[in-house]
RNA sequence: GGUCUAUUAGUCAAGGGGUCAAGACGCUGCCCUCUCAAGGCAGAAACACGGGUUCAAAUCCCGUAUAGACUACCA
């Protein structure tokens, strides 16, 4: 009896080889800058802005280089799966123009290295497995969950390290005869690695990101194929799927350190050469004085229907997650204004080495330059856009006059430093209410310096007889002789200068009718208000004080 | 418990033996100005702690503290 035959036992249908596999995939034709990366979720029903970022990083090193960036579907886990999880992943991806060269979608596989959907690999798993235990560095482990729990809690009463290795590898020390007759019963099994390692050895390793790490020895037996659905764990389907897809670089979170040992051991088990690493920081979030992971169920934001449902361009949660992936990304934008964010070049060694706040208030930020920069045009259909989805009453605003809309977007919009009030298209109802007068009921006028009421219909009323509008100087103009013909400073410096000698001044007055029409003392340019409204709608609304 | 990593303003961060310790967001003030936003200018605000090495330490070394990741038939 031998190892071979206890392969042969275990994948009696597995004829193929690894020889097999690597002409069936052959080495990518690409020249030695070019890099292949790929971004590998598993379907778990939700896109976390923390896979957003991964991705993102990921299509940037590889466009970058002009190189592949791939989309695997890690969905080995069958507890977890949810439906309709991939169709999420690739809208969520295409939304953000963060598109995979190579994919497998709604059963049309893209790129010449598929299946790209794990679950569909299995075959191939199993030729390699099979290989492993053949060359005696795999075997069968009959250790039931029950066995393992009891091992893992002596192992924490006795303060030693947990796992399976070393002397707690009971089924490392089974016979050849043994494990074939185990497996001939029918008895449940996982088979594991059989690691060489010794953890008191340290061994170098160079992460893209981190820098120069010492590590310890994986000697741990981990499990490589589980045993209720005989696919891989994480940790083989890594070794395979990134050998044969060709990747030059694995992009992935910094939870994934400390197990590059154990890749690097299964790499080598195989004789192949491990790719570039990159662990990047995780996203966290302050909650009170503790720093966590960003977690979906405490924080809203962690999921990429936050941002969607509250309004925000694509491009700004992008540029956001931008200046957290290399934050020269940001001094690199303001010298390139023009440029593209996929013009900019990525470098890992740049990341920043530990977590980083994801900061709403920079998001916003990020967000109203963008937004400033937009066409009324573009505001306009990217927040009927949203409207449509989320908000039924600025739809129906929008739809009752688009004109009237977009005239309203574009209040100091064309000029060299547009206005910046709008963050998120669900903040445009709040700024733009009082434009209509379905909408106009104020409860209060927020009144600033003048406050008696029969001063204000006598400033209303020289205002309305004066009342012009088709220039802005001239009008402002007009506005001044008002100021003056009332016993304001018709000039801010005149009346800084003697403030005594005037009732007020002249944007005391402008007040008065910004107020009178709007309800508000904060608004967009007056002028821009007035010309909107025409001579009855301001009328009207005089009228109401 | 063990392994690894990190720690520069409220936040993101540059700097890797000699700097008045960058810049951005946020905050404060001033200017501009018909209000606000924007813009311009200015300001407050930081090297976790303790030892060492050195003429010189945020920077190198050693401890301590704190935080995070991992320690699954999850990825």
């Amino acid at each position: 009896m031998n190892n071979k035959e206890l392969a042969n036992l275990i994948f009696p249908d597995i004829d193929k080889t690894i020889e097999d596999y690597k002409k069936i995939y052959p080495k990518r034709n690409l020249d030695k800058k070019q890099k292949v990366t790929r971004f590998a979720p598993s379907p778990t029903g939700y896109m976390h802005i923390g896979g957003v970022y991964q991705a993102l990083t990921n299509y940037m090193f590889a466009k970058n280089s002009n190189g592949i960036f791939y989309l695997r579907n890690e969905d080995t886990d069958s507890a977890r799966e949810v439906e309709n999880a991939t169709k999420l992943i690739m809208e969520t991806l295409k939304e953000y123009n963060i598109t995979p060269d190579e994919y497998e979608y709604q059963g049309e596989i893209v790129g010449n290295y598929g299946p790209y959907v794990q679950s569909e690999r299995k075959e191939i798993y199993h030729t390699f497995i099979k290989h492993l235990i053949e060359i005696g560095r795999a075997y069968p482990c009959f250790c039931g969950k029950d066995q393992l729990d009891e091992m893992r809690t002596r192992q924490e009463e006795r303060k030693k390290r947990t796992g399976y290795y070393g002397a707690y590898a009971k089924c490392k020390k089974l016979g050849i005869d043994e494990q074939i007759e185990k497996v001939r019963n029918k008895e449940p099994y996982v088979i594991r690695f059989r690691s060489k390692g010794n953890f008191e050895n340290k061994i170098p390793f160079e992460d893209l990101a981190k820098g120069k790490l010492s590590l310890s020895e994986n000697d741990i037996d981990d499990v490589i194929m589980k045993s209720d659905n005989m696919l891989p764990t994480y940790h083989f389907a890594h070794i395979v799927d990134d050998y044969l897809m060709g990747t030059t670089h694995v992009i992935r979170g910094e939870e994934w350190l400390p197990s590059v040992t154990k890749h690097i051991e299964m790499f080598e088990a195989f004789g192949f050469e491990p790719p570039q690493y990159i662990h990047t920081p995780l996203l966290i979030k302050k909650d009170g004085d503790n720093i966590r992971k960003i977690s979906k169920r405490k924080d809203p934001e962690a999921s990429m229907t936050y941002y969607d449902e509250k309004g925000y361009p694509k491009l700004a949660v992008i540029e956001s997650l931008m200046t957290i992936i290399n934050s020269n990304y940001e001094e690199w934008h303001t010298k390139n204004p023009d440029k593209k964010y996929t013009d900019f070049i990525y470098s890992p060694d740049k990341m920043s080495s530990s977590g980083a706040l994801y900061d709403l208030m920079k998001l916003d930020d990020i967000s109203k330059n963008i937004i400033s920069k937009m066409t009324k045009e573009e505001v306009y259909e990217e927040s009927y856009a949203w409207a449509c989805k989320y908000s039924d009453s600025l739809k129906k605003l929008i739809e009752k006059d688009v004109d009237y809309y977009k005239a309203i977007l574009n209040i100091e919009r064309e000029q060299k430093n547009p206005r910046k009030d709008i963050a998120k298209y669900s903040d445009i109802e709040s700024l733009i209410w009082y434009m209509y007068d379905e909408l106009f009921h104020p409860e209060n006028y927020e009144w600033g310096k003048i406050t008696d009421l029969d001063e204000i219909r006598t400033i209303l009323n020289t205002y309305m007889e004066k009342y012009y509008t088709e220039d802005k100087e001239e009008w402002f103009h007009q506005v001044q002789l008002l100021a003056d013909e009332l016993g304001y400073a018709s000039n801010m410096k005149d009346f800084k200068k003697n403030p005594e000698m005037y009732k007020g001044n002249v944007a005391d007055v402008a007040t008065v009718i910004r107020v009178a029409l709007t309800s508000k003392c904060q608004t967009p340019d007056l002028y821009e208000i007035l010309k909107l409204f025409g001579e009855d709608r301001i009328k009207e609304r005089f009228a109401k004080i």
